[in-house]
DNA sequence: GCCTAACCGAGACGGTACGTCACGTCTTTTA
DNA sequence: TAAAAGACGTGACGTACCGTCTCGGTTAGGC
């Protein structure tokens, strides 16, 4: 049944991972990821250049497949209150943004990769969509349910909620985001689109 | 007493004028920035490399300064209805962001710029600020009035405003940006904020 | 009792054949010996570069080999007149030098290979000596019969002859080596060893 | 008059010769002409890469500038005897293939030059075609003079002579060629060659 | 009407990295 | 055990730019 059959030497997970935590050791060494040629990453690895190119196409691509490994997996909704999970949404993308997690690994590629930029499109291809999808979902519920307004489209009203978090998170180098945020947010949006 | 005198040659306005209209010549001919070499433009501009590290410490330094030349200024606001203004300010994030006006200059320095690295930083930190005070004291006025509840922080009420326009103009490579839009955010986000 | 058994797959020849052969066609395409990778051998015999390693050491042997196969056996002496002998040797070597042969594939090997490194002189451990070794015996007849002079190092008198046609052969890129020259050597060197 | 008028910053001799000695400087270690790559040749000499490419298209033309360096000129000639003047150009030949010069370097760079090819034509085509011309114009003296047979063409005689010598300098890894092997090349060809 | 300092173009310079290629070895499946 | 396939670490290829540094030659004041 299955036509594509492997051929020769497979490639090793071993090098892989090494690849890959390569990029994370420098990474919290403080490398910037502009600073971070492929041949830097294939000399700490301990592997040959090709056998990144082998895998990746480029920089970018690789840093994608960091941030998919280092990235946490999106939270599960109750399902029951509206503003509880879109509060919960939020607080997703509000935590990425601080990475409050043990590393300080992911900190350092998520505040670097927005300010760096295919990757970070390259990335939020995925997350964005991802999110728009879920908050979308969950907005339907409510336009379906005759609490909020019919009359906008699902994906703007999701950008009334995500838009200013994403902003803060991108735009300000700064200040740590408050503990409150998501609820503010979530709540004077409503409150505009209350039926 | 001592005045510090300009000695020597002064510097030529012509070759500053040179440097930038070579930048932007290479991006009409769809040169992306990343492609856009420092030795590129001093051979596109008919200069010496040193003409352009003497005013410029860099490629993105330059780019700031082209971005500064091109950029349209803020429109002026009204001043009377808060509604208004804030959407006039909302159609000028719109517009930079679909580049509306004459020359394809601005559309691909920005089309890009977003998906390039430090300088977005670099040219937000004035845009973005000189924005954020704009809608800040449009709000402040709302606040005193009565108009909005004073209980929340001006900065992420502005974001409230700015940032689903920003979501929509950083994130959306493809749809362009309807006209009722500002309209819209303006009105649905005021809802929320009303006393 | 207990016979040396072959154990495992046994080598086929078909392959060591396709290998050669694939050597000699990338020739007639003209790929130059500096060209001819392992890698590509190996592609275009449609065999494992292993294989290859398993049977040479290098390109180098390998070249050897390919001369080896291609190679024309040495031309039998009559061994009446010394005079004659030398011309057929003489003949010999402009006909290698030539490759008049229908092939024209030696022709582009040994044109190659003098503008090659070690594999000329591989190749030529064994044609130049045992080229040397026709020559001196030759010439010890002659000494012997009392024909030539007896006071002068045998190795010396053979390169007296093979020396000029080798200059020839090897330093002169462009002029075709006329009909008449082996004869037109070997009577004017005759005649200065002549007793 | 001059119009090319030069441009830029002109290159540096110190460099040109930091490049050529280093190239020695590896030739005395021990290193091969095949082992020395262009990266290695740079990191020795402390320069960039591109400053070597600025200067000669690859390897080979880099050597051969090292052997012209090297190389000792022309001797003169007396031009009273015919058999004198052909063994100075012998002797030259023969000097060469010793490289009796005090350094080992130019040695060593011609031992591994003739089993090295298109380095060894390159340079030839100067060398060989100057002691072609030397040897040629002794032996049109020869011929005016009605001592030597005048129905030979030129530039074979003038290989019987040079040749012999060639093919011991060339094919000879071993032997150190002896001290009358000039005058007993010459004395027997010349006998062969007399009227 | 010089003097002199800074400017200008050109391009050399030591580096670093690019993405590709071949080296010779190794590891896998299949025969 | 051989064979085809192809991954692997290594290291060189030749090119492109980096940012700095000379060059010869302008171009302005200040003297």
């Amino acid at each position: 049944m299955s036509l594509k059959v492997v051929r020769g030497r497979p490639r090793s997970e071993a090098v892989e991972r090494a690849i890959i935590e390569g990029v994370m050791s420098l990474l919290e060494e403080g490398v910037s990821l502009g600073d971070m040629s492929i041949e830097r990453i294939a000399r700490t690895a301990g592997v040959g250049k090709a056998t990144i190119y082998r895998r990746w196409k480029g920089k970018e691509e690789l840093f994608v497949e960091v941030m998919r490994v280092t990235d946490e997996p999106d939270q599960e909704l109750a399902g029951e209150s509206v503003r509880d999970d879109l509060v919960v949404i939020l607080e997703g993308i509000r935590r990425r943004g601080l990475a409050k997690r043990s590393s300080a690994l992911l900190q350092s590629l998520l505040a670097q990769a927005k300010s760096y930029p295919q990757l970070w499109e390259l990335y939020h291809a995925e997350v964005v969509a991802r999110r728009r999808a879920r908050v979308t979902e969950v907005l339907r519920r409510a336009v379906d349910k005759g609490e909020f307004r019919g009359d906008l489209d699902l994906s703007l009203m999701a950008d009334l909620f995500t838009g200013p978090m994403l902003a803060r998170t991108i735009l300000s180098h700064d200040a740590p985001l408050p503990d409150g945020l998501s609820e503010t947010i979530v709540d004077t949006v409503i409150a505009g689109l209350r039926v």
